[in-house]
Formats: C-alpha cells, structure tokens, sequence
RNA sequence: GGCGCCAUAGCCAAGCGGUUAGGCAGCGGAUUGCAAAUCCGUUAAGCCCGGUUCGACUCCGGGUGGCGCCUCCA
C-alpha cells in the first residue's frame, strides 16, 4: 500500500462525538474510509436527501482532490425500517410492498434506481459500495450472536434486543440521559422487552412476511440498526475514519450503532459529521409530516446545477430553507460563476495553461483554507467570487494572456468543477450538438445585415433563432451564442 | 418537561474582539442600432437588556422569538 502525496492542507472537522472541532488525521495515511447512513428505499427521494448527499459528496470530492485515496461507504436500507414507534410497527418496506401489491424486493429496487436516477442528475459521485442490508444478513446476524454472548442482548419471543442499561455510553452521542428517557410518554405498553427502551436488533416474522430469514430464535428479519454497524464494519474494518448523516438520524440511529458495536467490542468511528436538514418555511421537511418536495419535482423548476449550489451556499451543519427565491438568488450567482468561466475559457483558446496569476493564486489558497475550516462551502463559494471579480477585471482590462486565463480555467474546473460539483468541464455548452457552423453561419450573415443597418432582417434572425432555444449575445468582440434548456 | 441549535442589511449567507465577507435584488456607470446578456462601481447589517473590555456583530449573563431531537425520517 502506497501514500499518496497530498496538497497541503491542514483540515478541521467538527465531529459530533466530541462536540469539538478537531484537525483530521487519516487511521491510515493518505487514505480515508466513509461511511454515510443512505436511504430507506421505499418512496421518492426528496430535496432531504438531495442537502445530506451533496454534502458528503463534496466531503468526499475534497478528500480525493487533496489526493486521498477515498473509500466511500453509503447503505441502502431494504428491509428492516419501522413504520412507528417502539418496535411494534410493521416494516416500511413490507407495508408499501403490500399496499402497492408487489414483491418487496420489487418495491426496494424501483426506489433504488429512481434515487440512483436522482442523485445522478444533481452531480452526486456514486458511492464505492453501495451494500443492500438484504444482503448482508449473515453479517448481522454474526453480530447479534456475539451481543447475546456477552450479554449485551436478550431474546424474547423469537426477537432480539440490545440492552440499553448494559451499556452505559448508550446516550452520549445525543446528549440525552437514558435515566431521564425512561419516562418518555411514547413508549409503548404492550411490548415484551425487558426495558422500554431497548431496541430491537431482531424480529419475529408475522405470518404473513414475505421477507424472512431463519435462525436459531424462529424466522425474522433484522431491525433497522444493524445494517450500518455490520456492513461499516465489513467494507471499512472495526475502525474507520468518518460516519455521517442527517441530524435526524443522530438518535437514534446512530447511537444504536454506536452501542452495539462498542458493545460488540468494535472501536467504530473516528469522527462523527452530521448535516442539517431542509426546512420549508421554516419547518423540517420530511415524509411524515407530508411537505416534502421530490428531488424530481424540484428539478422540474431548477436546473440541477442551481440546486446543488444553493445546497452548496449554506453550511453542512446549517439548516436551509426551501425557497423560491433563494433558488433565484443562487441561480444569478451560479451564472455569474459560468459566464466568467465561459469567458475566461474563450480568452485561452488552445493555449496551454501558463503560470497562474497572483490573484488566482491568493483565491486559490483562501478556497482551501474555508474547505479546510470543517468544509465551509458557502466561504469557499466567496473565494470562487473574488476569483471571477479579478478575472473579470483582468479580462476587462485585457490583462489577461491566454496561457494565464487557461490556468484560470484550470482552477476554476479545478475548484468549482472537481471539488464542488457545480462547474461542467470548460467549453462543453459551445461546442455540444451539431449546429454549431449553422448558427456561426447565421451570425456572420447577422453580421452583415447589422452593418447595412437593415436591423428589421438581424432581429429576425436573432428572435428566430432563440425561439430554438439559441441565444445570441452581442459583445465588444463580437457575438457569441450560448444554447439554453 | 429534558437535551441541543439558531437569531446578521429587502432576500440568501459566512468569518472575525478593532481593518470590505460573498451572492441575489436595488441604485449609478460602461458597452449596445435596439434589446438581452455581460462587466465595473455602490447603498445597506448584526432581536432586546445588562456585563466584561481602551474597543463587541463577535465573549459572558438574562430576556424574547424561531427550529431540531426525545425511539418513522437525510
């Protein structure tokens, strides 16, 4: 195994573990091991999902640019998640399943593709791994075993708890005291675990479940915590690097995860990151309470990019309010960014990148350190500002030479591009499709009739030709075009 | 009720014990046959009350308002 060299960086990470902000250092030098709590695979991914997987896909895009070799874990949860309190309820999967009257596995491979589908089109790097918990259940069950040994776990029934009072960290990620909790008003009467709330790390399978595997406790299928702690584990090791997810899942999920795999005698994860949520005004969007927006939806009114900025303009740790008008503002700024981008690419032509100028250089360096800063994107998207402005300037004055403005290009793809996601690769939108010599055609034709001042035929042809979705810009040197959506 | 987070200009959103955050919108200008787009410049802030300090948006205390979690959620 090789280390890899890396850009300089010093960077800070907010785990949530600590509470505190703490510099990053690799278990095992120039390599990261990740591991991101996915979704639960039986409706449409929303806007939620869309905050929590751009954030960790930039997390994961930084590591790589500053040339970590990255392992990227990130479950889909197939089976296993209940639809209420306790662990009484019926399994979201299954219910869905038997609501729509298909295979659960059916069910789970639709929404898996349609959040593939989604997470594709708002630029989000697939994950390494991406381990179905169906899968993965002699795994599960391997851990399972080792807790009822060491006397951490209980069966009863055919299903199996963790016990909470066995293990005494079991609320410190939360900051909650399970002494306190026990008088929790939503504990449910009638179930047949020894403490209230102890979880389940096993279910009995009704009659009717179609999905069932059987062990020593009868048939059943394993509760909605396991999975992380097992397939982390498995692709990542006892000790790895990063855990994150969505604050909602903090407890209690993730504390379970914790206490059953500390309790299995695992050390689990390093830093803990956990991102914010979406709120609509001013309320958490989720599926239960019904104001969720589909990523599918959104993407309807918002080009992907616009998204994915906007997420992008708010810190991981922050919350972000879904609104027309931030889209608004974050699409002007996401422009802002592609003109100068645009244009800057025009100034180099085929040139190859020279030296960068001084003021590139200094952006450059102020955009690592906000990354660096526990990946501060919304300070790092100023750095990317004062780089157009200068830019601008630059180009403005014609300060700029090609080989300088092709090392521009270089950064700009470089940072807005492989680290953030919301920059293509320069030149692409000119150059796609093959009307491009037509529409050079009709330019220089515009041209023409523009200097015979017959500006009744140049409208023409500028109104027509946008009427197929191509804009002309009339410039200082020249006109350019740029086709729209 | 318990635990935690937040309050910044018309809107979105950061850092920082003293020196411009940034973006959108607005305003002024450049450019243009017109338009659009683009570019340059620019206005504007720190919920309330107290305290610490030479100095507080930034630290401390107390209010007020909002949000999240407390076994469904990214």
């Amino acid at each position: 195994m090789t280390t890899p060299s890396l850009r300089p960086h010093q960077l800070q990470i907010l785990d949530s573990w600590t509470r505190t902000k703490r510099p990053f250092e690799p278990l095992t030098p120039g390599h990261v091991g990740i591991y991101v709590c996915g979704p639960t695979v039986y409706s449409d991914t929303h806007l939620g999902h869309a905050k929590s997987y751009i954030s960790f896909d930039v997390v994961v895009r930084y590591f790589r640019w500053l040339g970590y070799r990255v392992r990227y874990v990130q479950n889909i949860t197939d089976v296993g998640h209940l639809t209420d309190n306790a662990d009484e309820g019926e399994d979201k999967l299954l219910k869905r399943a038997r609501l729509d009257r298909v295979h659960p596995m059916e069910l789970a491979e639709t929404y898996t593709r349609l959040y593939f589908r989604d997470m594709d089109a708002l630029g989000v790097t697939r994950p390494d791994i991406s381990p179905r918990a169906t899968q993965h259940v002699p795994e599960q069950l391997a851990i399972i075993r080792q807790l009822i040994q060491k006397g951490h776990a209980y069966e009863v029934g055919g299903s199996v708890y963790f016990s909470v009072k066995s293990w005494s960290e079991y609320g410190k990620l939360s900051g909650r005291d399970i002494e306190e909790s026990e008088e929790g008003t939503r504990v449910s009467v009638r179930s047949d675990k020894r403490d209230p709330r102890d979880f389940a790390l096993w279910k009995a399978a009704e009659g009717g479940h179609i999905l069932r595997w059987d062990t020593e406790w009868g048939p059943g299928f394993p509760g909605w915590h396991i999975e992380c702690s097992a397939m982390s584990q498995k692709y990542l090791g006892d000790t790895f690097d990063i855990h994150g997810g969505g604050l909602d899942n903090q407890f209690p999920h993730h504390e379970c995860e914790i206490a059953q795999s500390h309790a299995a005698g695992v050390p689990f994860a390093r830093f803990w990151m956990h991102n914010n949520l979406i709120t609509v005004d001013g309320q958490k969007m989720s599926k239960s309470l019904g104001n969720f927006t589909s990523v599918a939806k959104a993407l309807e009114k918002h080009a992907p990019e616009t998204v994915r900025f906007w997420v992008l303009s708010t810190h991981y740790r922050s919350p972000a309010n879904y609104a027309d008008d931030a889209l608004t503002a974050a699409k002007g700024g996401l422009d802002r960014l592609l003109n100068c981008y645009r244009e800057v690419h025009r100034k180099a032509g085929s040139e190859a990148p020279g030296a960068l100028p001084d003021f590139a250089v200094r952006a450059e360096r102020a955009f690592v350190a906000s990354m660096d800063d526990d990946f501060n994107t919304p300070l790092a998207l100023g750095a990317l500002f004062d780089l157009v402005r200068e830019t601008n300037a630059a180009l403005a004055g014609g300060q700029l030479a090609p080989p300088a403005a092709a090392a521009v290009t270089q950064l700009m793809a470089s940072l807005g591009g492989d680290v953030l996601g919301v920059l293509g690769p320069p030149g692409v939108a000119e150059t796609s499709g093959s009307v491009g010599p037509l529409v050079e055609l009709l330019i220089d034709l515009r041209k023409e009739l523009k200097s015979r001042k017959a500006f009744d035929l140049s409208d023409r042809v500028r109104d027509g030709l946008l009427a197929q979705g191509i804009e002309l810009k009339d410039g200082k040197e020249g006109t350019v075009w740029t086709k729209k959506n």
